[in-house]
Order: structure tokens, then sequence, then C-alpha cells
DNA sequence: TCTTGACTTGGATTGCGTCCATCGTAGGAT
DNA sequence: ATCCTACGATGGACGCAATCCAAGTCAAGA
């Protein structure tokens, strides 16, 4: 955590109170949260901050390879601070929950050539679709979760 | 293509010309369109129709499991008419071009249960990512492409 | 401490999609 | 062939996510 706000300043990041809120409310395993929430959240903190301040250093994030955008439903893109580990994400169809997964062997390799287009093929995101046990379990669904553990 | 025509209708699909077009507009290989596109194209022979008419029946394709969404960006979400064959997408970086691909094997068995949280997984989607020959070569890029070889 | 260019702010704006009240019409009934 | 009516089409308003912008603020090097 100290670590990333480290890497960054070496890279010639000013370090502002904003861009450290942000930082730190993207901390966490198996957190992706939307532009929204990690506002609200960093705004728990800091309580004027702006929403494009969120905006801009979420996007600078994921420009240094900080953090990853990921977008399973059609709405709002999350934000994944587990960049440095690839991973893909298993999404509950119920509620919303999001878990990273690491598949067996390279996902790349399984694409045959005959199949490439003569493409350069470099990266691959996979989102596995699925019922979450609580949602999986007679009764009542869970309610929509943003999977987030991490207190505010 | 009429034999999708018949199908729909078989299924209580009321055939009005707006719907008509729109499923015409969404026919050939490696199509890919926006809702916007759709409309455009459809306005081409039905200069009335409205967007919300386009969001309608593309909605309810999608329903009838005729047409797949597929948003390969955050942007706006595409439509894909080759659901009845499973195959997942290969999208170049530099001009957006999006290609069906059908990698080897299912792709559901690479991911161990150990990596399946107690979920039932059912369904996968998978973008590769990588630069088309023509964006790869030196020289100016590939004007962005909505992959659409079809006639309007 | 001073200076400056990078950063922040919040309101306007855009892009994509949905909603809604009203009008029109496909297709079964006669 | 004509009539009926429930289903579909229309377009304008609306909502949400994200970006843009001009003006004000401040981190950090000199």
């Amino acid at each position: 955590m100290s670590d990333l706000l480290e890497r960054l300043r070496g890279r010639g990041w000013r370090l502002t109170s904003q861009r450290r809120v942000v930082a730190e409310v993207l901390d966490g395993d198996h957190v992706h949260l939307t532009a929204d929430e990690v506002h609200a959240r960093a705004a728990r903190r800091l309580p004027e901050i702006s929403r494009a301040t969120v905006y801009n250093a979420l996007g600078e994030l994921v420009a240094l390879g900080e953090v990853a955008e990921v977008s399973t439903d059609g709405r709002a893109k999350r934000y994944d601070p587990n960049a440095h580990h690839p991973h893909q994400h298993l999404v509950c169809s119920g509620c919303g929950l999001i878990r990273d997964v690491r598949p067996d062997g390279d996902p790349l390799a399984v694409l045959p050539a005959a199949e490439r287009f003569g493409f350069a093929v470099s990266a691959v995101e996979i989102t596995y679709r699925g019922l979450c046990p609580a949602c999986a379990r007679p009764g009542p669904p869970a309610a929509p979760s943003n999977d987030v553990r991490a207190p505010g």
C-alpha cells in the first residue's frame, strides 16, 4: 500500500491528499468498486473531494498499470487494485458478487493460430458467470453485493 | 434470415416493418453493430424508425436468444447475430475490429474447482486483444472500423 | 519562503440507454 | 374485405456514467 504510494511518487506522481485517499480506498483483495463507490468512500475521509478528481486519479492509476478496469456488466466500470497478479473474474448472475480467479494454464494458448486472423494477440479477459452459493440456495436471493470487505 | 423471421413469428412475435428491418440489418458474419449503427442502417430503409424502437427490438432479440450482446469496450454495447454458434471475440486494440473466434476445448473446463468458490459456473465470455494485421503494419493506423461487411 | 506548473473543483456537457404517454397498426375475428 | 383491439412505434423527457472546462489551489523543488 505505502509501497504503491512510494512507487507512484518515484514515477513523478505528485502526492496529493486526494490521490492518497483514492489509492487507500482501493486496497484489499477482491475489491471491485465503481468510481462512485470509490468517491463515496474517499469522501468519508476527505469530504470535499470531487468526482472529477476521483475519475482523474483512477484513470492515472490505470494508465500506470497499478489498477485494472473491469466491466462485468454493461453499467459502471469497476476498479480492481489486484493488477500485478494476472487473474480473471467470476461474477454471480444473481447478486453481482465478483471474485478474482485463476484458470489453469495460459488462457491465450487455447486460441489456435487459424482462429487468430493474423492478429498479434497479447491479452485476454475472461468473465465466468454463474450463481454464488447464497444465490443458488432456495429462499430469498442474496442482496446485491459490491463484494467489498475492506472497511471504509 | 427469413428463417429467423419465421422462427420469431412462430414464437408470437408480431412482424412489423420496423422489426423486419432491424432483423435484416443484423444479418451476416462478424457483424457487431452498436444500437446507433443499427438505427442508422435501419433508417436508410425506413426513415421514420425511432431509436426507442431499435432498442426495443434489439432487447427482444437478445431475450429470445437470437442475438448476443457484446461489450468489448466500455462504450456502447454491440449486437452480434451469431448467437446460435457459441464463440468468443478477438478485438483489435488499434482500430476496434472485432472477429468471432472459437478457442480449443471447453473454456469452462479450465477453471479449477478450487477457484470456483462454490459458484455454479454456467457461462464464460472471453475477449482476446491484440493488433490486427493492418494496425500491426508500420505506417498510418487503420481507420477505426466497425467491422461490417454486409452492405447497408 | 517563493514560485510555478501540476492538480482540484463543480458545473456544464456528452454519450448511451430507458421511460412514458400517445398514436398507429398487424393480424385475428367476423 | 372490414373491423377491433391489444401490441407495437414514436419522440421527447429523463437518468446515469463519464468527460470537459475555466478558475482556483497547492506540492515540492529552488
